[in-house]
RNA sequence: GGCCCUGUAGCUCAAUUGGUUAGAGUACCGGACUGUCGAUCCGGUGGUUGCGGGUUCGAGUCCCGUCGGGGUCGCCA
């Protein structure tokens, strides 16, 4: 070993000792006669000092040394002085009076430093990750990260889960996201594809008889990025045979009760609490609401039905809605060119419009307030539980509308007005989610989560008289405003599948040919199962109250599904396209 | 594909209404300094203002195009 203790472990305890330390140099203090160095590694960072009197040679060479160098030093560790105690260092109490030193490798001039005050842009930190992955922050998000799926792993071991690898090169499968496609040598013409997640294989291992499977399985979707969406991501994917939807919903409430616990000391409920995606959508407009604060949404039919503003009494005749929220003392902190910024923002969301009121002792305050008798802003402000200081803002329109619009308002808002501790964390599950939805361009019906997902077992008379009102047997996990989670019970009843692929308009001879080895698992015997994954970065990133999942990857792409650091994707030889029978069609310039 | 933000020294930023030789802090280089911990003090090197056009007597600044990065809508069973 080049060392005998890490940067981050010595204490007053080993005061006398003579220890070999090796790391990075963080920040040097050179006085001439005596130079300081902070030593560091992942562990931390400890004061090394070359003193002229102890070995000239050394501090000579000491007074070299820059930013990012690699160094081995001997020496002892040192008591210091009370007044020279550096409360903000772990090590402070100590430092190391080094004899020996040794260069293992000079760093060349780094791009940035390692703790300088202003991070610097992300994409200078993406071409140069390796520097960046020094910063404590990645260091600590890559910790915590190993910490998670460590204590996920153990957990599910002792709930009998067995860890089950899935194939990487798959077949296509329609629906879903955009493949990632693979070419094969072997076979001319075809593709392999990488999975969106391990969906089939895990319900075949069910009907194998591997009763509770589980597996951090990496996934590719190529589908454009977000804050919180890399093409490729890793999943806690799970599965369960002869459960029902609360067994699975249980364990997982286990599972998370233990992370928080472990990581964060935070006691959360068990279990944790359940909504209906009707009523989230109703209360939230959102089927994954922030509910670490309230400020829910209110229906404003009736109000806005009988009132003198067309655009509210209108939308209601043509059957859309009129819903809004309010905004807690708000009315002072939004000026009129604010509130103008709000509707353009919720104008991203398809609202045509925003009224919005301010509310004081007398009423309402707002440009279209003549359109509202006294009774009616009374009412308003009784129905939506409104005071003097409020702020209150409405979106009438068709009904998704309202909800993707408010809902949008409600997070902004939320945060905007600092309503709730940014350290909090709420979990819930949405249940009930509707299992198909109509895609009117495509002049079908598509499934909500995907086709393999259950039917409510009150609703499986509605497939056949009313698809759109069948509820499914699926879940998923809130936290903090992001999906965290999602499942869902299976079919394990070819009948019942052959019935929604029906419905999904994909035919007998598309469902053989594309997902025949499902249908074939469930001939011979399938047990009734059911399973869910949940999004590992995205709960890291939780976890370490980050907002992006960039921060949690040690080597994330850009929003152009780009690698900076390696340069891919890249261009390939002609020998290697010819091998696999492929030729370019670019676009012209 | 749409909308928005963004690109100036190695890094973080500034530069008035379009107007002199594009500045500061930090890093880097040289010098001083034996108790610093964002060390301090003195001096110095460092610029294709992402790239390409255009308008203008004059462009970091205005216009058009393009490339990169970020956010978001669509998209993501």
């Amino acid at each position: 070993m080049l060392r005998s203790h890490t940067c981050g472990e010595l204490r007053k305890s080993h005061v006398g000792e003579r220890v070999t330390l090796a790391g990075w140099v963080d920040k040097y203090r050179d006085h001439a006669g005596i130079v300081f160095i902070d030593l560091r590694d992942r562990y931390g960072r400890a004061q090394i000092k070359f003193n002229l009197e102890d070995n000239s040679n050394t501090q000579k060479e000491a007074r070299g040394l820059r930013h990012e160098d690699v160094v081995q030093v001997i020496g002892e560790v040192v008591a210091r002085p009370d007044d020279m105690v550096n409360p903000k260092l772990a090590t402070g109490e100590i430092e190391i009076r080094v004899n020996e030193l040794k260069v293992l490798s000079k760093s060349a001039n780094p791009p940035f430093l390692i703790d300088q005050p202003d991070l610097p842009n992300e994409e200078l930190r993406l071409k140069h990750r390796v520097v960046d992955l020094r910063r404590p922050e990645l260091q600590n998000a890559m910790m915590l990260r190993h910490k998670f799926t460590k204590i996920v792993r153990d957990y599910f071991d002792r709930h009998g889960f067995l860890d089950i690898e899935t194939p990487i090169l798959g077949r296509s499968s329609p629906e879903g996201a955009r493949d990632y496609l693979v070419p094969s040598r072997v076979h001319p013409g075809c593709f392999y594809a990488l999975p969106q997640s391990p969906q089939i294989f895990k319900q075949l291992l069910m009907c194998a008889g591997y009763d509770r499977y589980m597996q951090i399985a990496r996934c590719f979707r190529d589908e454009d990025l977000r804050a919180d969406r890399q093409p490729e991501f890793t999943q806690i994917d799970l599965e369960m045979a002869f459960v029902e939807q609360n067994d699975v919903l249980s364990v997982v409430d286990g599972m998370i009760a233990e992370v928080l616990k472990t990581l964060k000391g935070i006691d959360s409920p068990v279990p944790l609490p359940r909504y209906t995606h009707a009523e989230v959508m109703e209360r939230f407009g959102s089927d994954k609401p922030d509910m670490r604060f309230g400020m829910e949404l209110t229906d404003l039919k009736e109000i806005a039905a009988d009132c003198g503003f067309g655009v509210f009494s209108k939308t209601i005749e043509n059957g859309g809605r009129v819903r809004g929220l309010v905004a807690p003392q708000a009315a002072e902190k939004y000026s009129r060119k604010n509130i103008d910024a709000l509707t353009a923002f919720v104008g991203d969301y398809g609202a045509k419009g925003l009224a919005f009121f301010r509310v004081n002792e007398s009423g309402l305050d707002s440009p279209i307030a003549k359109f509202f008798t006294e009774e009616h802003q009374k009412a308003i402000i009784e129905k939506m539980g409104a005071k003097p200081g409020d702020l209150i803002f409405c979106v009438a329109d068709k009904a998704s509308v309202t909800s993707a619009a408010l809902a949008a308002l409600r997070n902004r808002l939320g945060k905007e007005l600092e309503l709730f501790d940014p350290k909090a964390f709420s979990c819930l599950w949405v249940v009930e989610f509707p299992l198909l939805q109509f895609d009117a361009e495509a002049d079908r019906w598509v499934a909500e989560h995907h086709p393999f997902c259950y039917p409510h077992p009150d609703d499986i008379e509605l497939l056949k008289t009313d698809p759109g009102k069948v509820r499914a047997q699926s879940y998923d996990l809130v936290v903090n405003g992001y999906e965290a989670a999602s499942g869902s019970i299976r079919i394990h009843d070819p009948a019942i599948q052959q019935q929604i692929f029906d419905l999904l308009n994909i035919k007998a001879e598309e469902a053989e040919r594309r997902f025949g080895f499902l249908l074939e698992g469930l001939r011979y015997g399938a047990p009734p199962h059911g399973g869910m994954a949940l999004g590992l970065d995205r709960w890291v990133m939780l976890l370490c109250g980050y907002d992006n999942i960039r921060d949690v990857i040690a080597f994330p792409k850009t929003q152009k599904a780009a690698d900076l650091l390696s340069g891919a994707p890249s261009t390939v030889d002609e020998k290697q396209t010819k091998e696999l029978y492929l030729e370019l069609n670019l676009p012209e310039e």
